[in-house]
DNA sequence: TCATCTCGTTAACTTAGTGAAATGCTGGAA
DNA sequence: TTCCAGCATTTCACTAAGTTAACGAGATGA
C-alpha cells in the first residue's frame, strides 16, 4: 500500500479530525502531532490490534487504512459494530477499564500511533482542549453505536446497506478521503454482511438492488455514490449524530 | 411509586454504582453526595428529560426509576437504545457536544440529580477518581451499546429478549434493586419490542416461550429469573463487558 | 500447468418474524 | 355502575431474510 498524502504530514487525518471536533491551538497541534509521530507503527491486514478480554495501556489512532470493532458468539456469529478509520481513536481511555469488550481487527494494512498511557495523560494535562477534542471522540463514537443500535434493529436490508454507506462516506469527508462523490472502500461483502446483521447472500441482493437502481455502485474496493441525497432518503439519514459541525 | 432506601441516603445507588467503577475515597464520596443532594429533582412517567436535537447543559444522575434512551426515523419507527437505570448518569461530559443525537425519555416516575457544568468541572478537577469514574461510565456505556448491536444484529428473537433480562439483571444487582431472584421490571411489552428490535406480537410470542420454558416470569412489572445460568446459556450472555468487577 | 483459495453471484427452498385486526383484561374516570 | 384507555394476547395471511449449495472469475502458489 502507497500511503498518498498531499499535505506533508502523515498525522493529517488524526489532525484534522480532532480539529473538527475541537478547535486546537497552533501549539497545541504540534504537540500532539509530535507524539503522534513519535509512535508510528504498520499492521498488515487481517491483524489484530486487541482482541476481547486484552489489557489496553495507551492509546492508538489511525493514520490510515481501515479496522473494524467486532463481537463473535459463542457459536461463531460474528457482529462488527463499528469501523475505525483514518483519523479516529482505536481506544482513548480505555486503559482505565480492565479489559477489552470487543476486538479491533486491521481491515486493509495500516499507519497508526500508539501512545503511551503516561505520555496520553501528560498531553491533555498540558493541553485542556486536546482533552476535550478526546473526550468528543468518545462520545461521538457513543453517538455512532447508537445509530448502529438503531440501523440493526429498525431499518430493512435496503436502508441499513444505505444507511451505512452514507455514513461511512460523511465520516471520510472530513479527512479528506473522499474524492469527488467516490471513496475507497476496502472490505469484503462478508465483513459488510457481518456490519449489516445480514447474510452474505441477502447482502448480496441488498447491493445488486442499490447498483441497478443506479444510486451506487461499487467494484474494486471503491464506493461511488452517484445521487447521495436519494441514497440519504433511501436510508432514512440524519447525519447531526456524527457532529460534524462544530459548536459555535 | 414509594421510594425504599433501607440504608439511608437517596443517593445510595449512584454512589454504589460509581464506587464499583472506581474506589472513591471517603472524602470524595461526601463532596459527590452533596453535589447529588443539592440537585435533587423529579419527573413523572412519560416525561422528556432531553430531545433529540437539545443542548444539555449538565450531568443528571439518575436516584431511582428507570428511563429509556431512544431514537425514532421519520416514519415513526422507534428504536430503543438503552435503559437508564438507577445509579446511572443520563449525559456526563455531553454539554461538550452540540446537541442531543437522541432522546431521553422516563418509563417511570423518576428522581434525579442535576449537576451543572460549572460545578460538575468543579468536582472533576477537585477529585481525581470520581473524573476517573465518570469516565469509566461513560466507557461502559460504549461497551453496552457495542452489546446491543450484537444483540440486534446477530441474535435470534428468544437469544435477544434472554439476553436483555439477563443485563438488566446484572445491571440492577450492584446497585441493590435485585431481590431474591427478581427485579423490578416497569416497561411495557411495546417498549420491549423497540429495545429488541422486534414487532410487538413476535416479541410477546417469544416472552411467552421463555415463560413456557420456565426460565423465567414476567407478571405486574416484575421479572423473575428462575434459572439465571440457564437463561445466560439461551442469550450466549457474557457479562465481562458491563465491567462489573474491579481492576486489581 | 494445475490446484487451491477467496470472493462475488445466483438459484431453490425454508423459516423467522411482520402487519393488521380482533379479543380480552384491568384499572381508572365520569 | 358504565365507559374508556392502555396493555397483553391471539390469529392469520404474508414477506423479508436465512440456508444450502453450486458456479465462475481472479489471484496465488507449487
Amino acid at each position: 500500500m502507497r500511503i498518498q498524502y498531499t499535505e506533508g504530514s502523515l498525522a493529517q487525518a488524526v489532525i484534522r479530525r480532532f480539529n473538527a471536533l475541537r478547535p486546537l491551538s497552533e501549539e497545541a497541534t504540534a504537540t500532539f502531532e509530535q507524539a503522534i509521530l513519535e509512535g508510528l507503527l504498520r499492521a498488515g491486514p487481517g491483524e489484530d490490534l486487541a482482541a476481547e478480554g486484552d489489557r489496553v495501556d495507551g492509546v492508538r489512532l489511525v493514520l490510515s487504512g481501515w479496522l473494524f470493532r467486532h463481537k463473535t458468539l459463542e457459536d461463531g456469529r460474528r457482529q462488527i459494530v463499528n469501523f475505525v478509520l483514518p483519523g479516529e481513536a482505536c481506544d482513548a481511555y480505555v486503559y482505565l477499564l480492565s479489559t477489552m469488550d470487543h476486538s479491533i481487527t486491521t481491515a486493509t494494512p495500516v499507519v497508526y500511533a500508539e501512545i503511551k498511557k503516561a505520555r496520553f495523560e501528560k498531553l491533555l494535562t498540558s493541553e485542556r482542549t486536546l482533552a476535550e477534542a478526546f473526550m468528543c471522540e468518545t462520545l461521538v463514537n457513543d453517538a455512532i453505536q447508537r445509530e448502529w443500535a438503531t440501523n440493526l434493529g429498525r431499518r430493512v436490508a435496503l436502508e441499513r446497506v444505505a444507511h451505512l454507506f452514507c455514513e461511512i462516506y460523511e465520516r471520510l469527508r472530513p479527512v479528506g478521503l473522499v474524492d469527488g462523490n467516490s471513496c475507497s472502500f476496502p472490505v469484503t461483502q462478508m465483513d459488510l454482511a457481518d456490519a449489516t446483521g445480514l447474510s452474505v447472500v441477502h447482502l448480496n441482493r441488498t447491493i445488486q438492488e442499490l447498483r441497478a437502481s443506479g444510486l451506487i455502485s461499487l467494484r474494486e474496493r471503491t464506493l461511488t455514490i452517484n445521487d447521495l441525497d436519494a441514497l440519504k432518503n433511501v436510508a432514512f439519514y440524519s447525519p447531526s449524530y456524527l457532529q460534524l459541525y462544530r459548536r459555535d
